[in-house]
DNA sequence: TGCAAAATAGCACGATCGTTCTTTTATTCA
DNA sequence: TGAATAAAAGAACGATCGTGCTATTTTGCA
């Protein structure tokens, strides 16, 4: 039950059935896929077994024999976020080489998931809120999620500062810090608000962090490939 | 389960309870002031009308009642909630004088409320993630109410500008839109992640924000309270 | 092809939800 | 103080929730 299998979970390309799956887990990701849909939407505390299996054609005691537990369809719907960050969001920032490049790339990708889907909600988001005073097993699974991703943007931020590309009075864990800011804002402001422009500002705060934290123009926009280091592919987010 | 020994009766009693008022008026300002509590902790969506009367030691129907529907009890907890934010933090900062002494007094007060109260959250940030793709009189209350707040905290940068305070080329949303991420920021961090540190580094954000658009030192400290402007005091907020 | 095992359906349970209706109690005012 | 009225309680409703139990269907393998 221990949460520390969740990141390192070999990433099963998202959607796919592999044919070599049996049909219960064939069954079971394509529920899972749709828990995701509807969670994104309504929450994780919104999700209900009930709709799920109307959405899925099934009996809700069908749906319910894969998870055991609502808790355990919470997890799994968790756990296959965290595989599609990972994918969509920071293995193509890897491609890029460390630094400025690739923690923009970084902050890029990030804000596209939010910006350009923002019709379907980000449950890291909605998940702090429906989790912050409750404890449980969902809770951690929500945390070490979050941790382990907002660990990731502080690495590229270290690793920039190493490479020069910041200030050597820059502090990490502050620039982290005003970063997830700026795409909480961007969520709400765009998402809940639908104030136009959430994205041109979000983009432009970015730069103001970069400029503030003594980042060079020429680093803001060369790519210099000649850095990249090959980080292994699988357990990307791992520490 | 009881939540009866919860300790949302240690709710300062915000509203006056005025002994004019009848029974029943001071009943249900009781029971609002008590949904807030409960809202503030499990959300509004969360509050249900059954543990209400229990905290209340009331029945259902019996709190029921004073507002015929659940939709009208969640919009009344979010126009006592408006009215507190009113209150506690922006009335003081209309005090200070126009500009940055005004602008600073917001911002500190509104982390005040993120930060010192941080055990109990802030449902104009767990409300729009509730409400956010969900329309009704419930999202049209929480809507107008954080806009309203919001365009008064523009407002504050605007004077800023015009004062000299910020420099000619600052773009007052883009500021007001980066002082929200750091809120925003400061409350995921702090209450979900339960991250030491926010605290300070919200603060720090706020100083880059004003350094990067052209603040000048003295200008931060000073109080110049001739410059001050009596508002008027009543409807702080609206426009 | 047949049979064990897995997957799914069907049904029912206790609980809680918002809401309505009726009855009883408390308050206000002449 | 007594009558009119407001406030609160009580009970019940249909709906939905997660979950357990028992059939039934489907799948995978010898």
């Amino acid at each position: 039950m221990s949460f520390s299998s969740l990141p390192v979970k070999s990433v099963p390309a998202a959607r796919t059935m592999h044919k070599g799956m049996h049909k219960g887990q064939q069954t079971k990701q394509a529920i899972v896929d749709a828990a995701l849909g509807l969670a994104t939407q309504i929450g994780l505390e919104g999700l209900s077994i009930g709709v799920l299996a109307e959405v899925m054609h099934m009996s809700k005691s069908g749906v319910f024999a894969h998870f055991g537990s609502r808790e355990e369809l919470q997890i799994s719907v968790i756990r296959e976020y965290f595989n599609r960050f990972e994918q969509e969001i920071f293995a193509p920032a890897l491609l890029q080489p460390r630094g400025l490049p690739r923690l923009k790339t970084l902050f890029d990708n990030w804000m596209k998931r939010v910006a350009i889907e923002i019709q379907s909600g980000c449950i890291f988001i909605s998940g702090a809120v429906e989790f912050d005073d409750r404890s449980g097993p969902v809770h951690d699974a929500l945390s070490s999620s979050v941790k382990t991703w907002l660990r990731a943007v502080f690495r590229a931020v270290v690793q920039a500062k190493q490479c020069g590309h910041l200030g050597q009075d820059a502090d990490e864990q502050q620039v982290a810090f005003e970063i997830h800011g700026l795409i909480l804002a961007l969520h709400y402001e765009a998402r809940f608000l639908k104030n136009p422009g959430s994205v041109a500002r979000a983009n432009v705060g970015f730069a103001n962090i970069l400029r503030t934290n003594g980042a060079v123009a020429s680093d803001m926009t060369s790519d210099r490939p000649g850095d990249a280091t090959s980080d292994k592919a699988g357990d990307v987010m791992g520490d």
